[in-house]
DNA sequence: TATTGTTATACTCTATAACTATA
DNA sequence: TATAGTTATAGAGTATAACAATA
């Protein structure tokens, strides 16, 4: 008897998290913000970051990339960069009013959000969730053996 | 005391994605794929559609974005698209025997792909996160109540 | 008029390579 | 020379709007 298709973890995982992450960009595109910017935003205000580099590091894409997303969001009013007096090379990225109001802003949105996401869930149910997407990340992020 | 910080679930959703999907999206690349591609293709293998239209839901893009990716297929040599005799403004996509041999050969590097990222993983735990993500997906979809 | 699909165009995110400025 | 960051450029994926073909 054939084996009743092991659900592909690949597809499902592609799947669920292109709809979840879509109706994320929109949770976020009606309070004005964007997922590379709202990352950001987390990182920013989640720890204090020695270099931009270290900063895309956290975000997870290159530094082009952030200097890319940082002149749209010093444009947009959102942070500040200058230069560090004790290292000229360095820029120190800083969040204006407005920046801070906007974290809130978004995390407000991504808090509904996840709401919305845990309806129905049991807390054990997303602790489970959590440590499995986390293990699974590991999986694929280790370099293979 | 303070309940120990509920994961947020979009957060780590979406950054598991985000690294199991450029590993999938490298998984691909190496053997001359995408994942629109794969996704098209295993709408085309799974079942008939109706229309381009019927396909494109099923992948979960825009009927322009199909075109855009048929186009591409066309031109590898993927697949052949002709109108139906019976409804000359219907287009009936055909997969070549090339555009097989490439079903097989990225079907290949998926299930290689999965294999690495359940590594570790007991059946019940994929089954497990296998329904929860299908119940996580189904809370963004539907229309908020 | 309604439906199916395509074309034209543009936007976002991402990346690599070359460059500037500092050290 | 090496490091931090920016600029220039490009490519992939997506979308909307206008259009063509067919019914």
């Amino acid at each position: 008897m054939p084996r009743p298709a092991t659900p592909p973890l690949g597809v499902l995982l592609a799947r669920t998290a292109k709809t979840a992450g879509q109706a994320f960009d929109r949770a976020l595109a009606e309070v004005g913000g964007s997922q590379p910017v709202w990352q950001i935003l987390i990182a920013l205000k989640t720890r204090r970051h020695a270099s931009q580099r270290e900063l895309a590091d956290a975000v997870g894409i290159q530094g082009a990339t952030l200097t890319h997303h940082l002149n749209g969001m010093e444009t947009a009013g959102l942070l500040t960069r200058t230069r560090d007096p004790e290292n000229r090379r360095v820029h120190q990225v800083e969040l204006t009013d407005y920046g801070e109001r906007t974290f809130h802003r978004l995390a407000d949105a991504a808090i509904a959000h996840d709401k919305r996401m845990r309806h129905g869930f049991t807390d054990d149910e997303i602790t489970t969730l959590a440590a499995l997407l986390s293990r699974l990340a590991e999986n694929v992020t280790q370099p293979d053996p």
